[in-house]
RNA sequence: GGGUGCUUAGCUCAGUUGGGAGAGCAUCGGCCUUACAAGCCGGUGGUCGCAGGUUCGAGCCCUGCAGCACCCA
């Protein structure tokens, strides 16, 4: 091992990991006989680079494959890559594009095998990466979205959702993006709140005098009204129902109708505006009245000839032009600011048109109903629980999902269609004749589903499914799905819906959402902001293990997860901790000893009163480790093996044992060497999980053979608490003997005695299990405390300038004369009695509260009565003492 | 407009059936004590957003209000 005094993460990882993946570590065995646990990584996109929201699923994930592995699961993670319909092809069309060439200049055919060409390039950047950070991922059963195997599940899914009605092609409005010219789900627009205006305009109602004022935000669309709505309890307006609109800068005439679900009263005039093909309230109206349907913008967001001679504008200049239409025929008679929600394609932030257009859907309620019952049941869980209502909130509102994309790189629908008698032909295979007229003029719907149709699939696609595989079998359903909040109706719910509908079982037990990884402002990371904080430059100069335990120690599940250098470079001094107390025990083993030990064979006098105390606080951590880790609680599992390890193991354990390993006592010595490995074995286990390559580095270095010990620290056994033995009685002493020293050295610290300058203790010890444990190891007080000489006096009268304080099983006295000014220990006293009457106080009007005693639980009330006696002891002493002095 | 979450030490946040307000970082003082100065020892710091209510007892439960963030329409 290296003995440099500081921790270099350099090589060590990269060696760690060629060593596992080459060993077969991280694959899964389908045949055995351990328990599954499986879970899917959630596949991130062939075009990505590493960021930190892949890093914090990484780790989560890697932290529990890991934990449950070393605990005797057969453990699957299963890595993959998304191909990422939009995103792919637009990076593949901008490389195009530098050599001046669009895709529709090469066709279909050729453009796709350009995309192959990219993604067998540059598809496995993202996976290399992944493999940085020290993911114990199955390799071998990597999938891809656009393979065989998934391609055949997205057919087989496809025609029997159609089989079943329950996918159907219709013309309905959808989002149009005229950028990426493709239909978008509801999921994929992203609405902002803009400052808008509303314009007022005067809409003549025909063979009358009269005329209806409508307020749009929208005022191009007008030219596709078909109808004004007003609301049929409006006073002002119901005698109108029924009439015409003359509508302007058109020579059609449009109804008025009666509408109380579009129709807000309040809202402007009270009278809307109706333009079924762009909108999707309006859309809605329109069903419901017969409303004409007129689209007057087309796939490129321009006005389409029925718009006359605005035909051609973009809505942009077609709305200036309307405007000032209706402005020079006295029409337009306010305008309002007035905010509004935009709705913006979520790839290239184009704003979407709605508009009406024959795609593919599926029908989603029949779907949706089993998915809002397994997590009502709980046989889903969902963590943190709060995100249940989000998820029933949409579930409820769901709507049909429109599937098919205008794309060229995709899952092709398999829809074919006659052109001879127009009946549309699914089918699984390459369809050739018309099912209903046998004629062989058929062709394929050009278009492909929405990469979220095969995504829902994922948890059994990957599997093998249709196939029954092994794995199938076995992993599914899938042990933990985690993921980001931000995905839950996009993926998460369509997942469920899916797995439920084609396996007949919920896809994974439990769901674990993490927050969204921003920088320590709490802002988004964004390239243009700079704040970007790039995983790989993180992991170069402080190594993936600081990165994984920084995301390790923060609440994952908070909402965003704030992330800053600081932190990670903070943790990685923990790393260093580790590191060094490992080179510090390493130091007090004799060379080319291998040592054995089973604690179980060690009665209680064979340890020291610290190893004792260890070993119990080791039992402890473990089990803390251990329920967190189940809870997915990871702050907390990390943080208690980071509290263990630094503040009770390497602050308390080591340095009081440091007497025994320079002294000469070779029994203790022998044992207490045997308990330290223990501890340091047990511990890089614990942690293990969090930080692999740096665990698995110093646990070779161990000189030891312990039962069970394997090849490799992530193949071994997960620390049990029945092999810690637990000595509650002696680590309780032993904790009152670490009080006895805290409190010297708070007392040496307040007097300003420097820590070269030994003093005198005079103990007046009333436990006697604390009487014994100092007695035999005097040395502990003496080192840690700076202590030249130990005095017992039951019932000791201290002189007047002993500084003295109570503690549990006794008092402590330092006889301060001559060696420093005695007014500090008078202000520390002062401050003491200030605060320990506060406490006692409280205390003390509960018990002489008859309600409480009566009504508190008996425990409670026992707790209270003994920390009334100790409370009441201190008060005591302090204003003894206190006067005394004074005296 | 509908919904969700947050508000605890200077900062980031824990606080799991209601029972002596915590951690990490920062800060201040003292230490090169032979594993570690990426360290060690000690300390300072909080009307738990505001106002009510339930209770013997509320950071935690209930109601209202305010501010912030996000999601959906």
């Amino acid at each position: 091992m290296d003995i440099n005094k500081k921790y270099s993460h350099k090589d060590i990882e990269q060696k760690w990991y060629k060593i596992w993946e080459e060993r077969g570590y991280f694959t899964a065995d389908p045949s055995s006989d351990k328990p599954p646990f499986s879970i899917v990584l959630p596949p991130p996109n062939v075009t990505g680079v590493l960021h930190m929201g892949h890093t914090v699923m990484a780790v989560v994930q890697d932290i529990m494959a890991r934990y449950k592995r070393m605990d005797g699961f057969d453990v699957l993670w299963l890595p993959g890559t998304d191909h990422a319909g939009i995103a792919t092809q637009m990076v593949v069309e901008r490389k195009l594009m530098e050599e001046g060439i669009s895709r529709h200049d090469i066709g279909r055919e050729k453009f796709l095998e350009k995309v192959w060409e990219w993604k067998e390039e540059n598809g496995s950047i993202i996976t290399k990466q992944l493999r940085h950070l020290g993911t114990s991922l199955d390799w071998t059963r990597e999938r891809f979205t656009m393979d065989e195997g998934l391609s055949k599940a997205v057919k087989e899914v496809f025609v029997r959702l159609y089989e079943d009605g329950l996918i159907y092609r219709s013309s309905y409005i959808i989002n149009w993006c005229p950028r990426c010219r493709t239909a978008l789900s509801d999921l994929e627009v992203d609405h902002q709140d803009k400052p808008g205006k509303l314009w007022y305009i005067s809409y003549p109602v025909a063979g009358e005098d009269t005329a209806l004022i409508v307020a749009t935000t929208r005022p191009e669309t007008m030219l596709g009204d078909t109808a004004v709505a007003v609301h049929p309890e409006d006073e002002r307006y119901k005698h109108l129902i029924g009439k015409m609109i003359k509508l302007p800068l058109t020579d059609r005439e449009i109804p008025i109708v009666g509408d109380a679900t579009l129709v807000d009263m309040e809202f402007g005039t009270g009278a809307v505006k109706v333009t079924p093909a762009h909108d999707f309230n309006d859309f809605e109206t329109g069903k419901r009245h017969n409303l004409e349907e007129i689209n007057v913008i087309d796939e490129d967001g321009k006005i389409t000839e029925v718009g006359g001679k605005f035909a051609g504008m973009t809505t942009t200049d077609a709305r200036k032009a309307i405007v000032e239409a209706l402005e020079s025929e006295g029409l337009l008679l306010k305008i309002e600011e007035h905010g509004h929600s935009v709705g913006h394609c979520d790839r290239c932030k184009t704003v979407v048109e709605p508009q009406l257009s024959k795609q593919w859907f599926v029908k989603i309620q029949p779907l949706a109903d089993p998915a809002i019952k397994a997590v009502e049941d709980g046989d889903i869980v969902i963590q943190p629980e709060h995100w249940k209502k989000t998820y029933f909130e949409w579930m409820y509102n769901i709507r049909d999902w429109c599937i098919s994309r205008q794309l060229w790189w995709g899952h092709r629908i398999p829809a074919w269609y006659c052109e001879e008698c127009g009946e549309i032909t699914v089918s699984r295979d390459e369809v050739t004749h018309c099912h209903a007229c046998n004629s062989t003029k058929v062709h394929q719907d050009s278009d492909v589903l929405d990469t979220w149709f095969s995504s829902a699939l994922w948890p059994f696609s990957t599997l093998g499914w249709p196939e029954k595989t092994p794995e199938l079998k076995k992993y599914y359903k899938t042990s933990l799905m985690e993921t980001g909040f931000d995905i839950i109706f996009f993926w998460v719910a369509r997942m469920i819906m899916m797995g439920e509908k084609f396996m007949g079982e919920i896809p994974f037990e439990k769901v674990y959402f993490h927050g969204l990884v921003r920088d320590e402002k709490g802002q988004k990371m964004s390239k243009t902001k700079g704040n970007v904080i790039d995983p790989l430059v993180v992991t170069e100069q402080y190594g993936a293990d600081a990165l994984r335990f920084t995301f390790a120690m923060m609440p994952l599940t908070a909402r965003d997860i704030k992330l800053s250098m600081d932190w990670i470079e903070g943790y990685s001094s923990f790393i260093n901790k580790v590191f060094n107390a490992t080179r510090f025990s390493l130091m007090q083993f004799p060379e080319d000893v291998t040592l054995t030990f089973n604690p179980n064979d060690y009665s209680s006098d064979d340890f020291t009163p610290a190893d004792k105390w260890i070993l119990t606080r080791l039992n402890e951590a473990t089990k803390k480790v251990r329920n967190s880790l189940e809870e997915m609680r990871f702050h907390d599992a990390a943080g208690s093996i980071y509290h263990f390890f630094w503040h009770e193991f390497c602050d308390w354990y080591i340095e009081l044992v440091k007497p025994t390993f320079f002294g000469e006592n070779e029994a203790e010595k022998e044992v207490s060497r045997k308990v330290l490995l223990k501890v340091l074995d047990a511990s890089l286990k614990l942690l293990h999980p969090f930080m692999p390559h740096v665990t698995e580095e110093l646990w070779q270095s161990l000189p030891f053979d312990f039962e069970g010990k394997k090849e490799s620290i992530m193949i071994s056994d997960f620390p049990q608490l029945k092999n810690i033995p637990v000595f509650e009685a002696d680590a309780e002493t032993m904790g009152h003997l670490i009080e006895i020293i805290s409190t010297v050295r708070t007392i040496r610290s307040s007097n300003n005695i420097k820590p070269k300058v030994e003093v005198e203790l005079i103990l007046d010890v009333t436990n006697e299990a604390l009487h014994t444990a100092i007695l035999s190891k005097e040395s502990y007080i003496k080192k840690l405390a700076r202590v030249s000489e130990v005095r017992y006096e039951s019932g000791y009268q201290p002189a007047k300038e002993d500084a003295s304080a109570v503690v549990k099983g006794g008092k402590v006295f330092l006889p301060l004369a001559g060696l420093v000014d005695f007014s500090e220990e008078i202000a520390r006293l002062q401050k003491e009695l200030k605060k320990v009457e506060k406490d006692f106080k409280i205390t003390d009007g509960k018990l002489k509260n008859p309600r409480f005693l009566e009504n508190a639980n008996p425990q409670v009330v026992e707790k209270e009565k003994k920390k009334h006696t100790e409370m009441q002891e201190k008060v005591h002493h302090l204003t003894t003492r206190l006067e005394e002095i004074s005296q």
